[in-house]
DNA sequence: CCCCAATAGTTTGTGCACCAATCAAGCTAC
DNA sequence: GTAGCTTGATTGGTGCACAAACTATTGGGG
């Protein structure tokens, strides 16, 4: 029974929802003095990016649902950090835009990142081919049948 | 700006929650006939390895918070999956006990493996390269401070 | 012009994940 | 032998994730 297709240690997806999980708790001491938690600091890392976002444009940016990112979008809001508001002559779109504490954050977010690397203590090559190989799985599971399931 | 650490299409963390993401949503139309989400999978296969098991030792092979192990327990439990009785001779560990249905449903599980592999599309020494990184990574975030955060 | 389909967001319901607090059962030390 | 620590599980609260239903604009086509 070596070859059980079935034992835990062998999938992949266990793997990786454990990785993704462990990864993620790295950055909550990290994140929570901001005030922020790991899904925030990504929809934080693409409004730096550019801010009057919409909830679509933010959505199909970070693979979530509409229905996840509209109540985080609030307690952003609720945190200073951003501001909603429906774009003139269009009421049907909603722009999201940094306010000025939201954008004096990014200063604290640019210490994040190396923070994490030292906390993991991987060669950075490493975390770049794995960055590489998630791509792949990403573009893989776009491939068949419908992208990204739920976004149509 | 390039080199922008803060590029979301730089984070590993990133990639690694879509790809966990888009991995578990391929799962779904597969277990969801099983009446399984994907937690309630993985439960599965720690108990189809050993059955009588407690809430803790699930919790520490599935790396996952006895919290969030408790309630699942209970609905596997409600779908006649499981029997959750107390130890005779100790009476606060629990034995989680899969029952006949429980047993029977592994037949069906055994089809999902290569399902999923198939759907992913990708040459299995990729996920096996893949599965292979995924381990250092969890190591990584073991070895650090306390192994896994909250199961002290 | 108006109906109607498509688009943009929100809401609701279920389930997961984490943390902190709680509680009861078992152990240990004195 | 009991006081107090430890262990095993549960509960409650917050936030994320997804599906489905709903609302409200907008843009076309007849």
């Amino acid at each position: 029974m070596t070859d059980d297709l079935l034992r835990l240690d062998r999938q992949v997806c266990f793997a990786l929802s454990v990785a993704a999980r462990n990864v993620v708790a790295l950055y909550r001491p990290l994140l929570e003095p901001m005030g922020l938690t790991h899904p925030q600091y990504l929809v934080m890392l693409a409004l730096w990016e550019r801010s009057p976002r919409s909830v679509t444009d933010l959505s199909t940016a970070l693979a979530l649902d509409p229905g996840t990112l509209s109540p985080l979008l609030k307690r952003l809001e609720a945190a200073g950090l951003v501001e909603r508001r429906r774009v003139p002559g269009n009421e049907r779109t909603l722009a999201v835009t940094l306010t000025e504490a939201g954008r004096a954050l990014r200063a604290s977010a640019e210490r994040i990142p190396p923070a994490v690397v030292e906390r993991l203590g991987m060669p950075v090559a490493d975390l770049e081919q794995l960055h590489a190989v998630l791509s792949d799985v990403i573009a893989a599971t776009r491939r068949r049948s419908d992208p990204d399931p739920h976004l149509s």
